[in-house]
Formats: structure tokens, sequence, C-alpha cells
DNA sequence: TTCTTGTCACCTAGGTGTTAATAT
DNA sequence: ATATTAACACCTAGGTGACAAGAA
């Protein structure tokens, strides 16, 4: 996924955090509805091939993620720019996602890509699915350790050899409740399979990995995007 | 599952087996479409509840499936009853089934249900994706085991201590490609989330656990199940 | 005849940005 | 004025039995 990171990144990637989980509703909206909104995952995803591995070995995956600096930022639309707003808010509670498959073998891991994709971030602060916490207009560092399970019975003595970090400076984001930036929004749209529904044009190039037999997207074509009736916009 | 399993034990269950995979469409069909049909669940799906393991030790969950006799069977329709017809075919290549999760401590097994809706059938004999293969019209007994994985070196002297096997006996099925009793048919219907687009009443009932606030399934009142014209039937 | 295959409409389940309303 | 929330239409992905056509 480097090359579409990048695509991303030189238009300072933007990531949603969403509120999830039912702790934070209201006691009478939790009784009648207990809708948890579903926190979103992160596009494009955390992908990662391994090498050098011993394949008949434990190992843990997992990702954390880590501020860029201590700065709260806002987007200037006239400026199209991000702006320092201030000093960041009070670190979020420190949380790690392990990759599901964890443990594994060597083997297992080096077999085939390693997608991320179950990982989800919130801004609740009281969230307690395990999601990622962070906050809004702030930027991120996602990094990537790989934790060889060591079968001996002093393995803590060993902690500090046993565990590789792993940065990707091109994977770094902003959370935004909503999008800022108009250009990110438009290559989510264009790269992301679940967005396919707002795109409204170019049935070619997008998405990358479209196979020879696949139809053109005509049912994206000049379709009304506002079925509900909006007094404000005539 | 029980109460569920019981009844579909009642009347014979039966679950539907389908070709899979590309290996078996002809060589033209591979080039032009690959399009492998998906195999089919079993429904109702097996599912455990798991006491008394070591939280601490690492165990491998599996199925697999072994004939109940050595029959062919055929379904009278006029009696709405099964007859034996014959010596069984071949036997199909034994195959089992690990839990995705495996392995994982007891501790992980033991927290919530163990749920085996990955498991998949086909009668496919040259299925190469890891299916479980039947033959159709034969009569199979699910099985469920559990292995210990045994940390010692000289595991292999244990096997046999190792591992427990546990049948229960009214998740016996009969595999066909076509259900041939319509009671089964309803009872699937009825019962199965995926097939609500076939209930034609009852909003009530089922699904069993469907929850306080959920909604009548007005949508599937009265509604054309044959929207394809039928020139046999009037 | 009897059984199997392939296509289909109709579901479940859940991931998108949009938008209007609300909160700060 | 800016930031967040919640409901929504529209997708992806895949699990159903019905049905007509094909195979044995």
């Amino acid at each position: 996924m480097k090359a579409l990171w990048d695509e991303f990144n030189q238009l300072g990637t933007e990531m949603i955090v969403t509120k999830a989980g039912s702790i934070e509703l209201s006691p009478l909206k939790t009784v009648l509805f207990s809708v948890p909104l579903p926190p979103r995952r992160m596009f494009p995803t955390f992908q990662v091939k391994l090498f050098g591995m011993d394949p008949m070995a434990d190992y843990m995956l997992l990702m954390d993620f880590v501020p860029v600096d201590d700065k709260r930022y806002r987007y200037a639309f006239h400026s199209s720019s991000w702006l320092v707003a201030g000093k960041a808010d009070p670190a979020t509670p420190g949380r790690v996602h392990y990759h599901p498959d964890s443990p594994a073998k060597g083997a297992q891991w080096m077999k085939q890509i390693v997608s991320f994709d179950k990982l989800k971030l919130t801004n609740n602060l009281l969230d307690d699915n395990g999601h990622i916490i962070l906050n809004s207009m702030h930027r991120y560092q996602p990094r990537f350790h790989v934790v060889y399970v060591d079968p001996r019975k002093d393995s803590e003595k060993y902690a500090e050899e046993n565990f590789k970090t792993f940065v990707f400076e091109e994977t770094r984001f902003t959370a935004v409740t909503a999008y800022q930036n108009h250009r990110i929004t438009q290559l989510k749209i264009a790269s992301n399979p679940f967005a396919k529904g707002f795109r409204d044009c170019d049935p070619e190039d997008w998405p990358r990995n479209h196979r020879p037999g696949a139809l053109p997207l005509m049912s994206a074509f000049a379709r009304s995007r506002n079925p509900v009736a909006s007094p404000t916009q005539p």
C-alpha cells in the first residue's frame, strides 16, 4: 500500500475518529436504542510483508500510535492548510492493537501480507471495546511492533532484544471527526471500495486492483446524491 | 443450539453440499470466469461451550465427519421418508476442520461460546480449499475434538491421552444437493436469518434471539416469491 | 426419473462520505 | 465560528432457498 499512503501523505492524510460503544450515550438513549455507532477503520489499511522470522517460533504483531508533536491543529479553509491551534489536549489513554491472529508462528506471518484491517479508531476517552483512542485535530504516527515470544523461563530479562519496532513515516495522519481537506475526501472516495457510491465518474483507474472482467461502474454515473430534500439548497 | 438441532433432527436434518473452488470447472470456464461458487455452511451452526480446561495451556479445536452407516439413501416423496438406495459410494477424502482460532489458551476458549461458522461443506472430491468433502445422499455424524498441545518433547507418546472427542447425536444429517423434505426447507427458512427473504408470515417467533426493540418483519409480508415467470406453473 | 448445477432475488452484516442538527 | 454527533443512502461482501436447465 505504500504508493497509496504516499499519495495521501502528500496531501496530508486525515483519519476519521468517531464515538463508539454505549457507555458514552445518555442513560435514556442507552435504554431506548443502545445503538453503538461503529468506530472507523483506517483507510488506507496498514499492511506489512514480513521476512526473516524464525518459521517455528511464536510472534505477536501489534500496533500503537504516538503523537507526532505536542500541538493541536485547525484547518484554514481559505488557505487550504493546517495551522497550529495551540498546545495538545491531555494525552489519550495509551492503547495497543494486537493483530487478532497473534500469537502465530513466523512461517504463518511470512506466508502472506499481514493486514491490520480490524483496527478501529475512536475519540471516546471511555471506550471499553479496546479500540485505539485518539484526540481529534492532533497528528499521530502509527508504529508496528514485532514481539518474539521467548520460551525461556526468564524471558523478561530479554524483553529488550525480543521486540522490534518499525515506523513508516508516510502513514502519519491527522485525526479528525470530519474531513477538512477536500482533496483528501476525493482521494478517499476514489480509492476506498466502500465509498464507491460517491464517485461520479471515472469507471477506469480505480480501484487499483480491478479484475479484467470487472464491469464499468455505470451505476455511479450522474446519480443524485441528495435524495432527501434540502431546503437550504434550491 | 441444542433445541434447534433437536427440532431439525426430529424431521431428519439435511445439509446442502455444493461444488466449489475452480479446479473442477472446465478449462474454458476457468479462464473466462474463474467463478468459484461458494460452498455452503452448516445450518444450524455447530457451537460448543467449554469447561474444565487448563486456562494457561494451548488447545486445538477441530471437527470431522464420519459416515453413520455404509448406505446410500433416496427420498421417497410419496411417503415423505428416506429409503436405503444401496451401498455407500466410495468414501470421500477424510478431512478435518480446525477452528480458525486454534491454537489458543484454555482461558480464551472457555470465555465464550465457540462457533464453527467458518466450516463449509462441499461434494467436490477435488476440492483444494480445505473444505469438508461429503457424498450427497449419505448420512454423517459430526464430531468435535479437543486437542491439548503438549509442551513435552516426547508429546507423541501421550497423543492418546491428549485429546478428547465429543459426539452430539442430534447433529446427524443427510448431505443433499437440494432439500428433499419440505418440512426441513420450511424450518430452515423459519430459523436461518439469511433465508428471511423466503418467509411469508410470522414476524414473531423467529428469530429466537430477537431483541426487544426489533421491528416486525413487515417487509416479508405478502411479497411475490416468483419474480421470474414460471411457464410450468400457471 | 432422479439427482446435480448454475443463476437469481433477497436477505444479513457492516464499511463509506454526506448532511443537518447539535454542541462548544 | 468551529467542531462533533447522529441518521442516512449507497456501497462491499457474502449467506439463503427457488428455479430452470442439465446430467446421469
